[in-house]
DNA sequence: TAAGTATGTTAAG
DNA sequence: TTAACCTACTTAC
């Protein structure tokens, strides 16, 4: 779930739910312990940059930072006195609605330098309507690190994740180990703009969904298919199955600890 | 019941 | 480069 669309997507449902209305914050789990001190206060805001999210109240300086991680989860009910199930780190509820924060890797109170802090080392996140390409163009432009780490490095942009890399790579057509330095004029700007489209779907639809409608197993004579993650995507994770556009089987392999996944016959090195 | 897996990040070695 | 961490769910034994 956690790339930066679902983050963006969740500011949006938590100011939706709670906007401007004074809510109940508690820690069922109790591992968040500044929870209590938000209880009886009304949410004002909810902000999202890259993967991080953050959520003001009235009258308090401090905002609560939520990132995700790998597996974690915020969801809302609508309804109030939600039975807790599992591990719930933060609690938050008016009379309609209950959303409920599990397996965060980051869920604390923060003051504003803290959060300017943040955001300071984080690059430009292609659902912020006032990004800078020219700035991710020119670091990209400047390294010798495969594309496919820089795309997944916070500090040049933020919010992109492995499926979101795995499948600008192959829409581009661009091999995942070509360097920065080696990019063609334009390419950049390309995989920027292509972000931008496929995360506002995203966004929107609470799916990572790449494929264009010419590639559709549908209009291919196919069943249609959606991955395990929720979306229909070209490459990530569909080792071995053959290519939407070609037939050549999807390769794999780690890098940096992470998996990859392109179409050799679709992606050259240019 | 245990092991393995995942769209992530940080800190230790 | 590796391990650790946060949780839920699937698969293997």
């Amino acid at each position: 779930m956690p790339e930066g669309h679902t983050l963006h997507r969740l500011a949006r449902e938590l100011v939706a739910t709670f906007g401007g209305q004074v809510v109940r914050s508690s820690s069922p789990q109790g591992r968040f312990e500044s929870a209590s001190g938000l209880d009886g206060r009304e949410l004002v805001d909810a902000t999202a940059h890259g993967k991080h999210l953050f959520v003001s109240f009235a009258d308090l300086a401090e905002q609560v930072h939520v990132h995700l991680g790998l597996y974690g989860a915020l969801t809302f009910v609508p309804e109030a006195n939600v039975e807790v199930v599992g591990q719930v780190r933060w609690r938050l509820s008016t009379a309609a609605a209950t959303a409920d924060l599990r397996g965060p890797t980051a869920c604390e109170l923060l003051n504003p330098g803290e959060v300017a802090a943040i955001y300071a080392r984080l690059g430009q996140d292609p659902l912020d309507p006032g990004a800078d390409p020219s700035v991710v163009a020119d670091r990209i432009s400047r390294s010798k690190s495969p594309i496919a780490t820089l795309l997944m490095d916070q500090r040049v942009i933020a919010g992109v994740g492995n499926v979101y890399r795995a499948e600008v790579l192959f829409r581009q057509g661009l091999d995942p180990l070509t360097a920065g330095t080696d990019l063609e004029s334009g390419s950049v700007d390309r995989i920027w703009a292509d972000l931008v489209e496929l995360m506002e779907v995203g966004v929107d639809r609470g799916r990572i969904d790449t494929v264009r409608p010419e590639h559709e197993p549908s209009a291919m004579g196919r069943a249609p298919r959606v991955d395990d993650h929720g979306g229909e995507v070209y490459v990530y994770r569909r080792t071995g199955q053959p290519c939407l556009v070609c037939g050549t089987a999807i390769r794999t392999s780690s890098l940096g600890a992470r998996n990859l996944f392109w179409c050799p016959r679709c992606q050259r090195r240019r």
